[in-house]
DNA sequence: ATGAAAGCGCTAACAG
DNA sequence: CTGTTAGCGCTTTCAT
């Protein structure tokens, strides 16, 4: 590469040694204060001092090539986009490694996976490595613990053998929807099912949800609806012209159970009086509209912190079966839409 | 730190090369092939099939070390929660940088900032940095360029003196939200200003619509609400109330431009008609509700590949002027709402 | 309490 | 076209 160089070259600890007038193992010391390192009081002030004075930053490339070891967690950004949950996941997760003064770093290449996937994450020689679980195969795996990393964990719908994984099925969320609409004594419910860059998962929570209306004997109809308002405004005209339309809808997320109230109201038909709506995720916005939106959602700040603490146990030594099958429950929040 | 140690070492080039029965050097020949390499066909076929039989991913603490530069790009995670738009940023950012073969790290720390912050971002010898302009100092730059990160780039309200910076003043995005309002007709405008997370936020977008406001001679109400929707229903029924109420909302975010308009509707007033409604930052269900929402939004997506270019003019030595003060200026989506 | 020295995995200059 | 070798910045014995 072709880069304008930088004009002198980073300062070293030799550097900061040689300004504060002791040796390098001694800057070391100094920075680290590992098990059994004196070093009076005088001493340490002065390479602090040094250390400030020429902006010296330790390289962690170094530190990692000589000490066999990293306080990087690796977490690759997720395929699919998920809004305020992938923040709060971060802000809990980031917050529980900070405590053990774990660095989070998130991999900006959402195509990574596999055993080339693990391999752009082994180069980085990280301590740790939670990754979707659908992006792990078995050779990544093995890439990844050969390159040292001590920890694989991984999220998502279905455990990856030997790896502990937090699992999370977007089908319970979808049968936990159902459920709640027939235990309100709904038997005629409809089940959106949004296309476009959330197609995958949508089609996970009515899978959830097809199977949930089985079991209780209501009937269930999937309706296709892409990211366009009139679509889904025919949809409603179809159920008005109907002499047994549903009386729930769910809404596969909270975009389209807003998107859903709001063209029901739009037709004249009153939320949840005339149709009852659930979407999911509870985003912020389900607290904030009239009527306020009842929701399915899964605890992702628990994850983060839960993550986070099974890092914690595993790095104490401490087993950390709980979540070797950790499986995350959604939950539903209940609020005057359905 | 007492960490279960994995079984044996990780694979070297060295492990490679044995197994491939060449040197170490032709290894590395073969992965980076640099100018001046020539390696038979047939060699580096045997070394391919070395690596992928042994899972070796190269280190690249150990590259970062040897060569004194690295294909990381570090992005501070944004101490403001940003949503989708965090989201479609880093896609476009991600993507511009894949292209030029660099590595997108978002650093999951919120709080470093300063010289402190840089020293934990220039730990990881990133190739160049992305952070917002306010957690830059001059101490910190300082710490950057001598760590030998090549390019430190920002992004915010203000640029930093000698650092590129992608300007993004809120303040713009509540003067144009008054001005469009102002363009329709409307001369008694409110504001609203959400407390919460996102109140600093918030405070620059109404700063520029009290300016714009001023400029236009037009009447605007600041009011300030919370995350608490019975807070604004008090708001609307206040305005009800009135003889001379607004006819027009700049609700801050999109957030809130949802909320007030449930919130008149459900007091019996219509939208857009008693009352226009502006939000800010265009997300995707601004599409999806009736009315839709007009909204005042930035370039996220074009933020993102705007960066990526800037870095890659940069690497490649072409002077970027136009990256010095771009000004990422907003623009109004208008819908039905406003 | 401090210093000298070895070596982590890799690349690049140089020799062959 | 391939091999030998020095050394990047750091931590960690082992001496002193």
């Amino acid at each position: 590469m072709s880069l304008p160089e930088s004009g002198r070259k980073p300062p070293t600890s030799a550097d900061v040694a040689r300004l504060a007038g002791v040796s390098r193992s001694t800057v070391s010391y100094v920075l680290n204060s590992p098990p059994g390192a004196r070093v009076s009081a005088e001493t340490r002030e002065r390479v602090l001092k040094a250390v400030q004075e020429i902006g010296y930053a330790p390289s962690a490339p170094a530190r990692s090539l000589r000490s066999g070891t990293s306080d990087i967690v690796l977490f690759p950004l997720p395929v699919q986009p998920m809004g305020q949950l992938l923040e709060q996941f971060i802000d809990e997760f980031a917050e529980g490694l900070r405590r053990q003064d774990l660095k989070l770093l998130i991999h900006g290449d959402r195509y990574a996976r596999g055993a080339d996937g693990a391999r752009t994450w082994a180069a980085l020689r990280p301590l740790a490595v939670l990754a979707e679980a659908n992006r792990l195969t078995d050779d990544g795996v093995k890439v990844l613990r050969r390159a040292g990393v001590r920890a694989v964990f991984a999220w998502g719908r279905e455990q990856h053998p030997g790896v502990p994984t937090a699992i999370f099925d977007n089908r319970d969320t979808g049968a936990l929807a159902i459920r709640h609409l027939v235990a309100r004594g709904h038997r005629r419910i409809a089940c959106l099912v949004p296309s476009g860059p959330l197609a995958a998962l949508a089609n996970e929570r009515w899978e959830g949800a097809k199977s949930a209306a089985e079991e209780a004997g209501c009937r269930l109809d999937r309706v296709d609806v892409g990211y366009v308002r009139d679509h889904v405004l025919t949809v409603v005209r179809d159920w008005q012209r109907q002499t047994d339309p549903p009386t729930a809808v769910f809404a596969g997320n909270d975009d389209f159970a807003l998107m859903i109230v709001s063209a029901l109201r739009e037709c004249g038909w009153s939320v949840p009086e005339d149709v009852a709506v659930v979407g999911a995720d509870d985003l912020p916005f389900c607290d904030l509209v009239w009527p306020r939106l009842t929701s399915v959602a899964m605890h992702t700040r628990t994850m983060g912190s839960g993550a986070a603490d099974a890092l914690t146990a595993f790095m104490t030594g401490r087993p950390f079966k709980h979540f070797d099958h950790m499986v995350v429950h959604p939950r539903v929040v209940v609020r005057e839409s359905g």
